[in-house]
RNA sequence: GGGCGGUUAGCUCAGGGGUUAGAGCACUGCGUUGACAUCGCAGGGGUCACUGGUUCAAAUCCAGUAUCGCCCACCA
């Protein structure tokens, strides 16, 4: 007996360890395709590139299974796509994260008693860039960790100059040229922990069990008569400026026109009709208060009603309300309920739900403001970014998602676009002093001071409401309140917008200018990401090689906030989509489906899992068993199964090395085997299959496909003949040519999910058998089926060889017949005989049968078949000579139960086929499907009852 | 208030007009067979939430119901 793999060989393969160990695999090769600059594309004009950028990661500075996720998913349709022989760029990059990243590093101050007004604007900003450079080297360092084959020549920061001059250029282009930016008084959500205006999108409405407040307002001259509104916010009275009520309704006919005045201030507000009152709510009579709620200023816009600002940037009472100047708007709910029930002006107070806006960054609540800001006109961009998608230039994936996204887009709002923040891009705009002077207001220090002095009651009120994932900041109230800027730019006034600092005023020539003190959404320059990252506006080769960029990969979760804006800035600044598919992710959640979070204490960090099963078994965890758009759990067992798999492939690849010692492999050609014609037409089919997934975006399909085969087929059959073929030297030829390609060409096809055991196993086949193979996995090509490899009826055949071999592993096990012992077995086989007797060596060993024979009828196996068990299988029968181990009313009751089974089947098969109906309208290959497994059924139902007659 | 999604094995989930509905985990029995016990072999386990409809054919498509979850919304 030759065994070549016994004894260790100069290279030492057997030291190939006995379990897969990521930790001493993953680094060295992610270093070694990055000093081969594999990452880096090579432009070709011949080719399509493939080009995906990647979404800048949260700002945390950890590495989060979100942002995991989100690389692993964007990493295999890279990595497919360079195999495949595509040009492909995957460029990363970080955002600056405006508010969240303010807010990051005004806590790191916080922990050493520093606060961003105790630095200074400018130190400040040190303090932030400081930041922001470390966690790009955490970013860079978690994609080492990932095994992200991005390229990082190609990295960018939103705030580095060409990103920045995007940022500014398109700013000044819809200012000046397209008039789709401007400045505005608007009621927008102003958080005063922030101290800054939000978007919309900056606003998370939570129900909130709140009360329902019935206060009389006294009508003028005629104190005992009132009009009752409700209301949930009762220290907004201080800011009416009316009541109204519905024009058609009847009650209230009689008081319009008149005046009510307000408790507590004593200020008398017109009674007006206004179709936006519902009369079936609260009272039907509403009390309007302009400047602290969107409806209301509408209303008051169609009435010609005064707004007055009853609040600070800090959400404390102001000088306009009166008395409870200088308190929280909260404290100061309080005591004026006190006062109106004291006053018996408090009707009544009801419990009630509503949705109350929650600052995204703080939780705090949002304080709904009348405000300069400025601006997007919205409308106008969207147009093109409906149509984009409507015609399919853009597709999202899922599908479902074109609804959310349009219907988004369809009822689009003008988005704020300006930040009281110091962190971001400042917005390019100033003002002369000399023209503008009078219409700037730099608040007096006195104003300054006074919004130091203050308690923290509002402050603590907000986080009691706020959700407990939000840390609450350490952040001494009064540096916040402080942060407020205080330049107040009247809307009269004349900014100059434009891409760089001018030198002096267009006007007047006047050199004194003074910049907008604002800076812009941080979403503003995210929107511009897939063109400003690639050298836009300047026209660069990478811009005209690379735009529009192939896949967009994010979370569903920021589909607003950044997929819809990037389609309109790009459309609108490239005149092309930035994008052609939206794939969009699903949640990350824990095993119980919770979400993840600190609080919970539930968050799977991905550096500990990656320790504890490397980086390829959580990329299989998080690519199977998910579609597209759809949340997932992950939990240790599916991590354990994917390790698993890992060492799994690891011992396949271990067993196949160890043979090929001394051995010269051919490439397989010839008449082969049927063994490995049938590994090779699964091999094939295998690979069409993922090809086709793979473009379907059904990454978890693909990767299953792959798992099913090598698991299933490839180990659990193959392997396991190629072992008898292998044991018995010399017969016939040897199954290593096909046993190292259709691993090698598997592993190609895993490459993409798990980079990092296919290269190291790659590069050990290639260490013993160089023939040509490329320096490294990823460069090879991403294996092609060969449609002439895919042979069904050799399928079919090793179906039917299964299924012998099943079955007498079944008849073993009832019988108990001895594992290791050989058991005699005798196959009829009709027309497979020829077919079966090329497989007898697998089957006497996988079956453990010996002697085995196989003949075409009974002859010669009849005498003992009232003692043997007999298998009905599709076309042949296996009998197995067990000479009184046989139970026979056990037999009777398994084939009895067989017979039930086939007899069912023959009635819904015979009745379909008496269908008139499926017989005309059913599908020919479908009808005669049916026919063939009557037959069989047939076939197998006399059978089996021939057999328990004899029995 | 509007919209979307889920409901499939004990659990977590794939699948999706046409064989006997799949996987992983869990479960039962057997197994230290020269790749792998992070394993192997053989099993058990499902009225595909419910009701109706379309169809030759429905777990799959449609409508409705229940239930859970998510998103959007100016419910004073």
């Amino acid at each position: 007996m030759s065994k070549p793999n016994r004894t260790p060989d100069k290279q030492g393969q057997d030291e190939i360890a006995k379990s897969y160990d990521p930790s001493q695999v993953e680094a060295k090769w992610y270093q070694f395709w990055l000093d081969q600059g594999y990452f880096t594309p090579t432009l070709d004009p011949e080719r399509e590139p493939f080009v995906i950028i990647m979404p800048p990661p949260n700002v945390t500075g950890e590495l989060h299974l979100g942002t995991a996720f989100t690389a692993i998913i964007e990493d295999a349709l890279v990595r497919w796509h360079r195999m495949k022989g595509d040009p492909t760029l995957w460029l990363p990059g970080s955002d600056h994260a405006g508010i969240a990243g303010q807010n990051v590093v005004e806590q790191l101050l916080a922990q050493e008693g520093l606060s961003r007004h105790s630095l200074g604007r400018e130190k400040f900003l040190e303090r932030m860039w400081e930041w922001m450079n470390k966690y790009k080297k955490i970013i860079v360092d978690q994609h080492r960790k990932l095994g992200a084959s991005c390229d990082h020549t190609r990295e960018r920061f939103t705030m580095d100059a060409g990103p920045s001059l995007a940022v500014r250029t398109t700013f000044a282009r819809l200012f000046n040229e397209k008039r789709l930016i401007y400045r505005g008084e608007r009621i927008i959500n102003w958080c005063p922990r922030c101290a800054t205006a939000l978007s919309d999108l900056e606003v998370d409405h939570k129900e909130i069990s709140g009360q329902l407040y019935y206060v009389r307002y006294p009508l003028e001259h005629d104190n005992d008569e009132f009009v009752t509104v409700a209301t949930t916010r009762p220290e907004t009275i201080l800011g009416d400026t009316a009541v109204a009520v519905n024009p058609d309704d009847e009650r209230y006919q009689n008081l319009v026109g008149k005046k009510a005045v307000l408790p507590a201030i004593g200020r008398a507000i017109p009674i007006v009709a206004d179709e936006a009152v519902d009369p079936s709510f609260g009272t039907g009579a509403v009390k309007i208060t302009p400047a602290h709620d969107p409806v209301d200023f509408e209303v008051a816009q169609r009435q010609g009603l005064p707004s007055i600002n009853i609040m600070d940037l800090d959400a404390r009472m102001n000088e306009n309300a009166g008395p409870y100047r200088g308190r929280d708007r909260f404290e100061c709910r309080r005591d004026l309920l006190t006062y109106l029930e004291d006053a018996g002006l408090l009707v009544k107070t009801e419990p009630h739900e509503h949705s109350v806006g929650h600052c995204q960054r703080c939780q705090t609540i949002v304080e709904p403001r009348l405000s300069k800001q400025w601006f997007v006109s919205t409308a106008p961009l969207a147009r093109p970014a409906i149509e984009a998608v409507v015609e399919r230039r853009i597709e999202i994936i899922p599908e479902r998602f074109t609804k959310v996204y349009l219907n988004w887009m369809e009822n689009i709002r003008d988005w704020c676009i300006s930040r009281q923040l110091w962190w971001g891009h400042r917005i390019p705009a100033w003002y002369c002093v000399k023209c503008d002077g009078s219409r700037i207001d730099v608040l007096p220090q006195e104003e300054f001071k006074r919004r130091r002095e203050l308690t923290d009651a509002w402050y603590q009120y907000s986080y009691l409401m706020g959700d407990p994932d939000i840390p609450e900041t350490q952040i001494p109230h009064e540096e916040i309140v402080a942060g407020i800027d205080l330049v107040e730019i009247d809307l009269a006034a004349k900014p100059i917008v434009a891409v760089d600092a001018p030198e002096q005023c267009p006007t007047c020539g006047g050199r004194d200018l003074l910049q907008d003190p604002d800076v812009l959404d941080t979403w503003f320059s995210s929107a511009l990401w897939p063109h400003s990252t690639l050298g836009w506006p300047a026209d660069t080769e990478d811009f005209r090689y690379f735009y529009p960029t192939s896949v967009m990969e994010t979370g569903y979760d920021i589909l607003f906030f950044w997929v819809a804006r990037m389609i309109m800035m790009g459309l609108e600044n490239t005149g092309d989509v930035p994008f052609r598919h939206v794939y969009l992710h699903g949640l990350i959640k824990d095993d119980k489906g919770e979400k993840m979070s600190k609080s919970r204490g539930n968050v799977v960090d991905p550096s500990q899992t990656i320790e504890k099963y490397g980086t390829d078994a959580l990329r299989f965890a998080l690519c199977t068993g998910n579609s597209p758009g759809n949340d997932m759990r992950l939990g240790s067992h599916k991590l354990e199964g994917s390790r698993n798999f890992a060492n799994k492939l690891w011992n396949a690849s271990r067993f196949v090395i160890g043979n090929l010692h001394d051995v010269e492999l051919e490439t397989p050609s010839g008449v082969l085997p049927p063994e490995d014609r049938w590994i090779l037409s699964r091999l094939n089919r295998t690979t069409a299959d993922v090809t086709q997934l793979l473009e379907e975006f059904q990454l978890g399909e693909a990767l299953r496909s792959i798992y099913d085969f090598l698991w299933t087929e490839y180990c659990d059959w193959y392997i396991e003949i190629a072992k008898i073929r292998l044991r018995a030297e010399g017969n016939g030829s040897s199954p290593l040519p096909v046993l190292v390609h259709v691993l090698e060409t598997a592993l190609r096809l895993l490459h993409p999910f798990m980079p990092f055991i296919t290269e190291e196993i790659w590069q050990t086949l290639r260490a013993r058998q160089p023939d040509g193979k490329p320096d490294s996995i990823m460069i090879a090509p991403y294996p092609q089926a060969d449609a002439g490899a895919i042979d069904v009826s050799v399928e079919q055949e090793m179906d039917l060889v299964i299924e012998i071999i099943r079955s007498i592993r079944n008849a073993r096990v009832e019988s108990t017949v001895d594992p290791a012992r050989y058991i005699e077995a005798w196959i009829t086989a009709g027309d497979a005989k020829p077919v079966l007797e090329s497989h007898g060596a697998t089957i006497a060993a996988l079956a453990r049968v010996r002697p085995l024979s196989i003949q075409e009828d009974g002859a010669g196996h009849e005498i003992s078949r009232d003692r043997a068990k007999v298998l009905v299988l599709k076309g042949v029968e296996v009998v197995l000579p067990f000479e009184g181990m046989i139970d026979v009313d056990a037999e009777k009751g398994r084939l009895l139960k067989e017979i039930e089974g086939y007899e069912k089947e023959i009635r819904r098969i015979e009745s379909l086929l008496k269908n008139e109906a499926f017989l005309a309208k059913a599908p020919a290959h479908i009808v005669e499907k049916e026919r063939l497994k009557l037959d069989d059924r047939k076939d197998r139902l006399s059978r089996s009852q021939e057999r328990v007659a004899q029995l």
